[in-house]
DNA sequence: GTAGGGTTAG
């Protein structure tokens, strides 16, 4: 257009040449002090192409910043000024939209690659995997196989996480037989990717047998057997598991803590979770955010809610989830005063939080506070999710109030929860409660059929050939 | 200018 034109001609190639120099300094300086906008902003200052390293910069922290928004203006100026960037570019621009959950501009992006290389389905796959399609990540694992395009350790590690999460337990088998062809064996991060996925896949002895081959298991390792265990319900082999770790002296991370401790709580084993806490002591773990709240919910869970107190007491202990701890002690052991001034005192809540204290309410059978609270919930809490719903049905049932309750029915189908059975059954328990059985013979009835529809759906079945 | 594993509260 003749508009640009004589735009164009009022830069020459030399001061443009100066000018993406001192704008790359200027973004830089952005970049540096965290404001991803104001350099974005500047980018687009120049109709030319800056330096590869400073878009992979920009894509990086359009990553860590988790800001769609700016990540697709990036990529926008990058092929507006560079028609064929290189695929490293397009690689980090399609983690950046992974990482941000928006998989179709990954896929967008994928798919009009005129050259990809192994790094881009590395990206696809990992992009699939941070927007919960592990059904979608294994086909590209697939597909990468089908095109010849070689696997590696990277490509291994998110593939069995796919794995981990759709349950996959043949494909795994074929995987592991992969990890030790293609001589990975003794890379950590694959081995322990490995104990994952069979004690997702609930073969704990497998899982163990893993284990115990690796020569150096490190934190994120014994995390990953401690919480296994913890998960298949030997809680007792997760403690033991934990402790084995400082014998091996291994720094644990404070997650694996916080696994150890939620085995003592499910056991009710006060005593072994007083000795983790003296090992947080002595490992000078007991001034970490986690361990410090996990310690609270366990001497709740074990009832002792005084020990709790005097840990949440301490500095540095109370946040979000701790306090929400602290008030679900008090209201589910009857003590609702003390559980709602501390819900008062919140700086900041979520649902799990108001939860936590309706339930008590429920629980202790205060219909009267529970529908006020429920009234209070609905106009400043944010999200009501599954919890709230059941919790609310149950309130409905005490007060007989089957208005209210069939209004919480048309919710409930809105949010799509109407076939889960614990809702179901809250549902059904609600309208008994309120003495009205027509109602509950016909939602009996429709429970009934729609468990007959909706048979759950096998996994992908994919099937790696040799 | 490159890639990867783990997550406590209702």
């Amino acid at each position: 257009m003749a508009g640009g034109s004589i735009l164009g001609g009022l830069l020459s190639n030399k001061t443009r040449y100066t000018d993406v120099k001192a704008l790359t300094r200027q973004i830089l300086t952005h970049l540096k002090a965290n404001r991803l906008k104001e350099a974005v902003s500047i980018l687009f200052a120049s109709p030319d192409c800056f330096s590869y390293s400073l878009y992979a910069h920009l894509f990086q922290l359009c990553s860590s910043n988790l800001d769609i928004i700016e990540a697709r203006k990036v990529e926008s100026q990058l092929f507006g000024a560079c028609p064929t960037p290189p695929t490293f570019l397009s690689n980090r621009a399609i983690e950046a939209f992974g990482k941000c959950g928006c998989l179709p501009d990954a896929n967008e992006l994928f798919d009009e690659m005129p050259l990809r290389d192994g790094g881009s389905w590395n990206a696809m796959i990992k992009a699939c995997l941070q927007c919960e399609s592990s059904e979608k990540a294994l086909s590209f694992f697939q597909g990468m196989h089908k095109e010849g395009v070689c696997a590696n350790e990277v490509t291994f590690a998110s593939a069995l996480g796919a794995c981990g999460d759709v349950l996959e337990l043949c494909l795994s088998r074929q995987l592991h037989g992969l990890v030790v062809k293609y001589g990975f064996r003794g890379n950590v991060i694959l081995e322990s990717s490995l104990v994952d996925v069979y004690g997702k896949c609930e073969t704990m002895s497998e899982s163990r047998r893993i284990f115990d081959e690796i020569e150096s298991p490190n934190n994120v390792t014994w995390n990953i057997i401690v919480r296994r265990y913890l998960e298949m319900g030997n809680k007792n082999e997760a403690v033991i598991m934990f402790f084995k770790m400082f014998r091996a002296e291994v720094r644990p991370l404070s997650y694996t803590f916080s696994n150890a401790l939620v085995a003592c709580s499910d056991m009710r084993a006060v005593k072994v979770g007083m000795q983790i806490h003296g090992v947080a002591i002595k490992i000078k773990f007991d001034e970490e955010e986690v361990v410090l709240g996990s310690l609270i919910d366990m001497y709740v869970k074990c009832g002792n809610i005084e020990s709790a107190r005097r840990v949440f007491d301490l500095p540095g202990s109370r946040d979000l989830i701790s306090w929400t701890s602290m008030v679900s002690a008090y209201a589910m052991s009857g003590r609702l005063r003390e559980a709602r001034e501390l819900f008062d005192e919140m700086s900041e809540r979520n649902v799990i939080s108001w939860n936590a204290l309706l339930a008590g309410y429920t629980r202790f059978l205060q219909w009267k506070e529970a529908s006020e609270f429920v009234y209070l919930m609905g106009r400043t809490a944010e999200n009501i999710n599954r919890i709230t719903f059941q919790l609310m049905l149950n309130v409905c049932g005490g007060l007989s109030d089957v208005d209210t309750g069939r209004q919480i029915h048309g919710s409930i189908y809105r949010h799509g929860l109407s076939s889960n059975i614990v809702i179901g059954n809250a549902l059904l328990d609600m309208y008994v409660k309120c003495g009205n059985l027509r109602s509950a013979a016909v939602w009996l009835r429709q429970m009934k059929q729609s468990r007959g529809a909706a048979r759950p759906m096998n996994s992908s079945g994919i099937i790696v050939s040799e």
